[in-house]
RNA sequence: AGGCCCGUAGCUCAGUUGGUUAGAGCGCUUCCCUGACACGGAAGAGGUCGAUGGUUCGAGUCCAUUCGGGCCUACCA
């Protein structure tokens, strides 16, 4: 059946046709083992993006490199898991409604909590699903059957259950303290979700007057309006300035209230005035020292951050209406007695950018120490890795700084707090609702109306996601996870709180013998941790290195890209720019390139079918036959014990290259450099450098088979040019082979396009449903060939150096010219000679003869180490030129020669240096004298004609 | 305030534990539409690796200082 392909590669369709048929085939969909059955495990969780999102660079990032790592592993034979599904996201998709009912005119409490929540739902039916359908598009090869959203019945009450537990362990408690509050979301919000912005401001000194004396105590603050609230002035212990003012009272102005002067470490007296007003319903720090103090708290604003009635005659304005009007009455009554520039920090809400107030208000917060205290030892001692190691670093010294976490939202979209209140006061909290109070016997206690942080949930996903607190096979096979793949943007969010989560929920199997028997696991592993590894991928940028954002308008669309260059060119760039630790400057540039790659791979597919089919019809080939030899390699093996981690590779029979006989010079050479790749390859996926992996590929394809392979293995397979059936019989079937292998090397990157030619490659009929099913090829080392990969270099350095001479020379490009070369080596000699066909067809040469001198003095001539070759052509070179040239060549030589003449003759480079070095420095050197004798007497010989 | 990262060819970036001649893609120059591919082939030009000093037989790579760019964390008014 002859095999037809467009003659250039089309991603479009055909990617939309495989991206279904993965989904549809149901391919990735591991099977979960029964419980005698013991094979490598790998599982992933894909951070749940948010319902609310779009697909944007970051995510394409993530998903890539997600994706090859699991099709890698799919394809060595794990059981693979790729757990995908989306996060409720409180705020964020509150937000979003809201906006949406803005634009009907309404509001949220127009419709109330419950016909709210409703319409959330209906929201997230309508468009939640948009980010999976594009991931889709990218070819991830997730269980679409596990998917799940945070907010489903199930992982619903899992939250429950955790918060249940959390609350009888003593972890979870309510108080009345100062949060980071945002007026415009009308909630509390986490540190985390601030962000801070430096921003010039004003120190503002305010003096109040200390009563029964004639004095004033100046404060400095930035925050004017907050004296309203004040309820103390504190000095330092140590300041003798204030000595004697301790114990006085002062005057507040404005409130005419008498407050005390107390003494308080909060105070420092390098400083400002060295005195600070202490308002502790408004301010972290002045909070504490309130409860030190035991001040009262007078709250000045609502939840809208307005002047409420204790700001006495400045109730109902804004807190900025507020301070210019503080201030001008300050000015007006002389208490404002200093201004000067300052530089503060702001916090502003991560979501809305509202500027956050801190607020004194009753909240849920999760004792979190004793929780942090596991998480800081698995990832102290190893049993968690964190890829690359400085983020270690970063997670440990914010662990260590850790405060409690407010957990508590006043949203209605989330999963809402378990707990209910009796008139009495009571709070019971449970995992049903109740029907009586516990305490009073009241009926109908009502439920807390907050909601739990969207962390709380994602940081459940490691478990919950599979079947947790039931106790599932799932879970027994699937958890721990065996890695996660995640921006550094979330380290703190989610990272942290799964690692908190799942040391303190999860059973640890080598403590536990049952459990232990149970999953097989006979490791040393603590098996409560929710991941073995975390890799944190680089941060995308546009071209100019700027951060994307849409408000800087630089937002690169990944769909575009795709439209433009296809998936899989999309994602070979980014595996391609993908260092380590380094962040990417996305240029489509770069793209362009590798969607030229995709081309490249079609067309020499289109030459393997041309040539195939074409040596079928000629009687030289059988295709169904060679096919057949093929299939032996292609399954992975499924040998391994169940706990494998990621890092160790279970035992795969060498799945490299079936059905390829190497019978010449060039097939040893690429039989030799497959092996080597494949090995780099491995390697580098293993350690996540994803450009290091895709960039040896690419060479490999591009550079060695296209380039060179190809084209010396071109007279082999048409017989009717001299060559003969059988060995076109061989030729195509290494042709193919060396491309099936190729194919399935490259498929984690470029899944598309691999899969396409795969199946074209075994007729539309493969032995498997998918390339993604096959196995992953594994490096023979005994297959590297030194020899063939040293001859090679000197073939291929001899064809170059000739085109290179031609260029020189100018020779026509059809032009045939017969070549002389000189060489002392006689290996090397029959070497030249055994491949002379090769020469003569790629350098284009009429006829390759062996000369008994010298050639390097002539002009058209060229040396190396090895060998002088001379095309003799009668046209004039450029004599000046030429000159320039050898001039700069010269200089290039003896510059070296004296670099390695002043190491070579240094004692201590002799010594100290390994042996190897000092070897290969020496043999260079004598290479080099020879060059420089060469060029030198080519030069004196220009000079004088 | 503390911490982290980056500065290598015109542009975008590689360069793992210090080891001989610093690489790639794009762009540029010259030649070629040769039967897989012009999204191609061949040959080239282009870099004192931000600066200074140090460690070392040997530094793009390690250390210190410095300049320039970016990021993160932080309750000092």
């Amino acid at each position: 059946m002859p095999h037809e392909l467009p003659k250039a590669y089309e991603p479009g369709a055909i990617e939309t046709r495989w991206a279904e048929y993965w989904v549809k085939e149901k391919l990735f969909s591991p099977p979960t083992p029964g419980p005698g059955e013991s094979r490598p495990v790998f599982t992933l969780l894909l951070p749940p993006p948010n319902v609310t999102g779009r697909l944007h660079m970051g995510h394409m990032l993530n998903q890539t490199q997600m994706d090859i790592i699991v099709r890698w592993h799919r394809m060595r034979g794990f059981l693979t898991l790729w757990l995908p599904g989306t996060d409720h996201a409180g705020i964020a998709t509150q937000m979003m409604v809201e906006r949406q009912l803005a634009s009907e005119g309404k509001k949220r409490r127009d419709l109330g909590r419950e016909a709210f929540i409703q319409r959330v739902w209906e929201w997230k039916r309508h468009y939640g699903g948009a980010i999976l359908d594009q991931m889709k598009r990218l070819g991830a090869s997730v269980d679409w059957d596990r998917e799940y959203f945070t907010m489903d019945e199930g992982l619903s009450r899992a939250v429950i259950e955790v918060f249940v537990r959390l609350y009888e362990e003593g972890l979870i408690y309510r108080g009345k303290y100062i949060v980071n509050w945002c007026p415009r979301c009308e909630t509390a919000i986490s540190d985390l979700e601030v962000k801070h912005e430096e921003v010039q401001g004003k120190l503002f000194e305010i003096r109040y007057p200390v009563i029964g004396t004639n004095e004033f105590i100046t404060v400095a603050t930035t925050r004017p309006e907050t004296m309203l609230g004040d309820t103390a002035i504190a000095v330092n212990e140590k300041d003798e300035r204030y000595k004697h003012l301790r114990g006085k009272k002062v005057l507040l102005p404005l409130m005419n209230r008498e407050i005390p002067i107390i003494t308080d470490e909060l105070a420092n007296p390098e400083f400002g005035t060295g005195a600070v007003k202490v308002t502790p319903a408004h301010d972290p720090n002045d909070f504490e020292a309130g409860l030190r103090h035991n001040l009262p708290q007078i709250d000045i604003m609502d939840e809208h951050a307005h002047m409420n009635k204790n700001a006495g005659p400045y109730a109902g304005l804004s807190r900025y209406a507020a301070r210019e009007r503080v201030l001008e009455d300050l000015r007006t009554q002389n208490f404002l007695v200093g201004e000067k520039k300052h530089t503060i920090a702001i916090g502003k809400c991560d979501r809305c950018g509202t500027v956050v107030e801190p607020r004194l208000s009753t909240q849920w917060f999760i004792k979190i120490k004793p929780l942090a205290d596991r998480a800081i030892e698995v990832v102290e001692n190893g049993e968690i890795t964190i890829v690359p190691e400085n983020y270690k670093q970063i997670y440990l010294n914010w662990m260590h700084n850790i405060h409690d976490w407010c957990i508590s939202r006043q949203l209605w979209w989330g999963h809402r707090i378990p707990a209910w209140h009796c008139k009495c006061g009571e709070i019971i909290v449970a995992r049903e609702a109740p029907a009586k109070c516990s305490k009073c016997g009241a009926s109908e206690p009502k439920q807390d109306s907050d909601v739990l942080d969207t962390w709380f949930s994602s940081g459940l996903l490691p478990f919950t996601t599979l079947g947790w607190p039931e106790q599932t096979r799932d879970q027994e096979v699937f958890y721990p996870t065996t890695l996660l793949i995640t921006a550094y943007e979330i380290l703190f969010f989610w990272v942290a709180r799964m690692i908190m989560f799942g040391c303190h929920f999860m059973p640890d199997h080598k403590q536990d013998p049952v459990l232990k028997q149970a999953s097989g696991w006979a490791g040393k592993k603590d098996d409560s941790v929710p991941f073995r590894q975390v890799y944190i991928h680089a941060l995308v940028r546009d071209a100019d290195r700027q951060k994307m954002s849409k408000t800087k308008g630089n937002v690169v669309d990944p769909l575009d890209v795709i439209q433009r260059f296809g998936t899989d060119a999309a994602r070979f760039t980014l595996a391609a720019m993908a260092a380590p630790g380094t962040d990417i400057a996305f240029s489509e540039s770069r793209t362009d390139g590798y969607r030229a790659f995709a081309n490249k791979i079609w067309n020499a597919a289109r030459f393997m079918f041309m040539n195939v089919d074409r040596a079928e019809q000629a009687g030289a080939w059988k295709q169904q036959e060679f096919l057949k030899r093929l299939e032996a390699g292609l399954r992975p093996a499924l040998a391994g014990s169940l706990r494998l981690r990621s890092g160790q590779a279970p035992t795969i029979p060498h799945a490299g290259l079936a059905g390829f006989e190497a019978s010449t010079l060039e097939d040893h050479w690429i039989l030799s450099r497959f092996h080597r790749v494949t090995k780099d390859v491995n390697d580098a996926w293993q350690t996540y450098r994803f450009h290091e992996a895709a960039n040896r590929i690419y060479d490999f394809f591009w550079g060695d088979f296209c380039d060179w392979y190809i084209e010396l293995v071109k007279p082999r397979l048409t017989p009717e040019n001299g060559g003969e059936k059988a060995s076109a019989g061989v030729a195509c079937g290494n042709l193919v082979s060396l491309f099936d292998a190729s194919l399935r090397l490259l498929h984690p990157v470029m899944p598309f396009i691999t899969e396409e030619i795969w199946h074209a490659v075994y007729d539309g009929k493969p032995p498997l449903k998918s390339i993604a099913l096959a196995a992953y090829p594994q490096a023979d080392e005994k297959q590297f060939d030194l020899a063939a990969e040293t001859s090679m270099a000197i073939v291929q350095d001899l064809i170059v150096s000739v085109r290179n001479l031609r260029a020189e020379l100018k020779v026509e490009q059809k032009q045939k010219v017969p070549i002389q070369v000189y060489t002392q080596d006689a290996e090397i000699k029959s070497l030249l000679d055994q491949n002379r066909g090769a020469i003569e067809r790629l350098a284009n040469v009429e006829s390759l003869t062996f000369v008994q001198n010298s050639l390097g003095s002539l002009p058209g001539a060229r040396s190396t180490a090895r060998f002088d070759v001379h095309v003799i052509y009668e046209k004039k070179i450029d004599l000046g030129a030429e000159r320039e040239r050898l001039k700069k060549e010269l200089e290039q030589i003896e510059k070296e020669i004296a670099n390695g003449q002043r190491q070579l003759s240094n004692e201590q480079f002799l010594v100290k240096a390994p042996a190897k070095v000092v070897d290969g420095m020496k043999k260079r050197a004598q290479e080099l004298a020879v060059l420089q004798e060469k060029t030198k007497s080519k030069l004196e010989e220009l000079k004088t004609t």
